[in-house]
RNA sequence: GCCACCCUAGCUCAGCUGGUAGAGCGACUGAUUCGUAAUCAGUAGGUCGCCGGUUCAAUCCCGGCGGGUGGCUCCA
């Protein structure tokens, strides 16, 4: 019998028989390294812990410690969901069933559907198949015979038709479930020890929606129950943040089924918090050398025509409205609009770069069943801007938009964010639009800025949009969770439909550059993203009450309004809780509203004109003078500090 | 748009296999004047999302519509 070498990560040599498996080896070095064994990588490659080994090798044994590991046992997970499923419901087909981001899923096409109640069943049926340790078996097929063996499997025919080598691998589990599956999996069901289904959906095969639906069950899993518990914590401290609930409580902003779906009322406390973000940003346009400019919700449709949205953008429109002379189209984007300022007049190359800046609220047809709270609505504001420049131009304009956009992250206090560099195929496709020199130019000033700045841009071939290249700027907000927020834009399509040009130094027209950018994004997705990353309790110069007084019993009603008044004055949002209601009452209701500052008086702040400040935060601060506490919440507010 | 689920008082939610509804909070009224997260008592409040069907009888069963939630798809 022939002998291999197999060489540990500790850098320590074996020599064993051909065909010696990684669990073998493992049980060689500990039992309990084999006993904690969930799968192994062998020269680079996953290997399930129990497939032969027959070369010289390298060997990784990957237990829970191994992060790559997760996904080997969250597959195995969707395998052990789809057995238990076939036990109950023989008749089930499977679709397929991989490791995702959070857990695992598993499709399934049956003629009835699944009912939470049978999440629960099958829930239950997987431990029981858990509890028997059945292992996952390896079988080796002709590609001929597993063609022949799944013909009753739609699915999988098709699958193996299009994926399968002449010989593929199938994974069996149990007596029923077989799957055509490159594996590796851990080595039998009692290895996942925590687990839980979480979800029924539907999902079309492959992913098109011209296929046939079928039922998809989402479950996650972790190494340990005290995992799993932690996972599904963080999932309820996501919905205790959601901005819909968080909307509702605080009494932020609403949408109303008489007006229609994805149409946001912005009621008074949201609508402060709102002018907060609308005065930032317009401050900020006219530092940065910004041009605000103002323009009409509607356009005939033939602007529509000439800037190819009544074409290629007819599905996120509006229906057109038929008015006298012509049929007009409620806008869904502010470019054509810019463009016609830009137009208006002739531009010398020593007037750009032209930027335009807007609030402008556009409105697109989203299908109802996308539609989500501030997130996905028909109509929102963009902080939109275009900027039309000159070759030599462009890429500090481009600088300037990322550091703009860098700038708008710290403001609000987000500390981590993502950037993507999304470029074209390099003209392969006839998709995309322009010439490759533009490509090239364009791509080179985004990537040159990220450079400038630091900003580590992944790359992200064939990403781009049709009209040009472009960087995506995600944030990560309070609780770990990602939000593409801002965007820096070229387009090459819109200044040639349009003939921008310019007159350059040598008398003749040239056509200008032209970029496109929104650094929130829609007002009302940044806001909602606010409200889940603050969890409603916004800093001190955007919350809509900064601070409420308190007054004790009605002897302070007099004294609690003077200070209410002197708030005022000093430009501080203040109220006063002048109910007949004891102290503890109106401090738990102001702490719910999340109110930056309770200020309370009693007899005592009364007779030495005092306040005793409480912080939301921070609780009790003692008792202060009013110039005191009117300079700490001042400087906050100035300063527009994230946290008090 | 598609699949599944949901819609009961202002809000959050109960309501067993069909016999037209209940709690807590809130609102209102009264009492209480009180020191850092809920004072007590009383009163009012619902065509059970809307329309139709089955039934002696529908909040409950069936169908349609509207809205929402989780996904899918889409997101130039």
């Amino acid at each position: 019998m022939s002998h291999i070498e197999i060489t540990l990560p500790d850098g320590s040599k074996q020599s064993v028989a051909a065909g010696t498996r990684p669990i073998d080896i493992a049980r060689g070095i500990s039992p309990r390294l084999a006993d904690a064994a969930l799968a192994a990588k062998v020269n680079g490659e996953m290997f399930d812990v129990t497939r032969p080994i027959e070369q010289d090798a390298t060997l990784q044994i990957l237990t829970a410690r191994d992060p790559e590991s997760l996904e080997v046992y969250r597959h195995s997970a969707a395998h052990l969901l789809a057995a238990a499923v076939l036990e109950l419901y023989p008749e089930t087909q499977l679709g397929i069933g991989p490791p995702i981001e959070n857990g695992f899923y598993y499709d399934f096409d049956r003629p009835t559907s699944f009912t939470p109640d049978d999440l629960e069943k099958i829930e239950k049926k997987m431990w029981e198949i858990q509890a028997r340790a059945l292992p996952y078996e390896r079988v080796l097929t002709s590609k001929e015979e597993g063609l022949k063996k799944y013909s009753e499997a739609w699915m999988k025919c098709q699958l193996i038709e299009e994926k399968a080598g002449e010989v593929f691998t199938e994974y069996t589990l149990g007596p029923r479930f077989i799957d055509f599956c490159r594996g590796p999996h851990v080595p039998d069901t009692s290895k996942i020890k925590a687990f839980k289904l979480l979800s029924i959906a539907g999902a079309y095969w492959k992913g098109d929606e011209h296929n046939k639906q079928l039922q998809r069950i989402y479950g996650t899993a972790f190494f340990s129950a005290k995992e799993l518990d932690a996972y599904l914590k963080q999932v309820e401290e996501a919905k205790k943040r959601d901005h819909r609930k968080l909307g509702k409580e605080l009494d932020l902003f609403s949408i109303q089924e008489l007006a229609g779906p994805g149409l946001i009322f912005f009621h008074p406390k949201g609508g402060i918090i709102r002018k907060q973000l609308e005065d930032w940003m317009r401050d900020q346009y006219l530092k940065r050398g910004y041009s605000l400019v103002y323009t009409p919700h509607v356009a005939r449709i033939d602007l529509w025509k000439t800037s190819g949205h009544a074409n290629f953008y007819a599905a996120n429109m509006f229906t057109p409205i038929k008015l006298d002379d012509a049929d007009y189209q409620l806008k869904p984007m502010n470019c054509p609009f810019h463009i016609l300022i830009y137009a208006d007049r002739q531009r010398s190359y020593r007037d750009l770069p032209v930027r335009l800046g807007e609030l402008g609220t556009v409105y697109r047809y989203e299908r109802s069943g996308v539609l989500n709270g501030l997130f996905r609505v028909r109509g929102f504001t963009q902080d939109d801007a275009h900027i039309f420049c000159t070759p030599d131009q462009i890429e500090n304009e481009v600088v300037d938009c990322l550091q703009f956009a860098i700038d708008t992250l710290a403001a609000y206090g987000f500390e981590k964010y993502d950037a993507e560099l999304s470029t074209w195929d390099g003209g392969t496709s006839g998709k995309y639009d322009g010439t490759p020199e533009q490509w090239a130019m364009a791509e080179g000033a985004l990537q040159r800025a990220c450079d400038k700045l630091k900003v580590a841009a992944k790359t992200i071939p064939d990403e781009a949009a049709f009209y040009g290249p472009k960087i995506d700027v995600k944030l990560v907000d309070a609780i770990g969770r990602k939000w593409q927020l801002s965007t820096v834009q070229f387009d090459f399509t819109l200044p040639r439909r349009f003939g921008l040009e310019y007159i350059a130094e040598d008398g003749k027209a040239h056509q200008p550059l032209m970029v496109h950018r929104a650094l929130y994004g829609s007002i009302e997705r940044f806001f909602g993203i606010l409200i889940e990353h603050y969890a409603g309790a916004f800093p001190v110069w955007l919350a809509p009450i900064q601070a409420i007084v308190l007054p004790i019993t009605d002897r302070q009603t007099e004294y609690a309004r003077a200070i209410q008044k002197q708030l005022d004055d000093a430009g501080i949002r203040a109220t006063v809780d002048d109910r007949n209601e004891k102290v503890n009452l109106k401090i738990r209701e102001a702490q719910m509203q999340k109110i930056p500052y309770m200020l309370v008086v009693g007899d005592r702040e009364q007779e030495n004109g005092l306040v005793a400040v409480r912080n939301r935060k921070h609780a009790d601060q003692g008792a202060k003078s009013i110039a005191g506490f009117l300079a700490e919440i001042k400087a906050l507010i100035d300063s527009k500090a994230v946290s008090e």
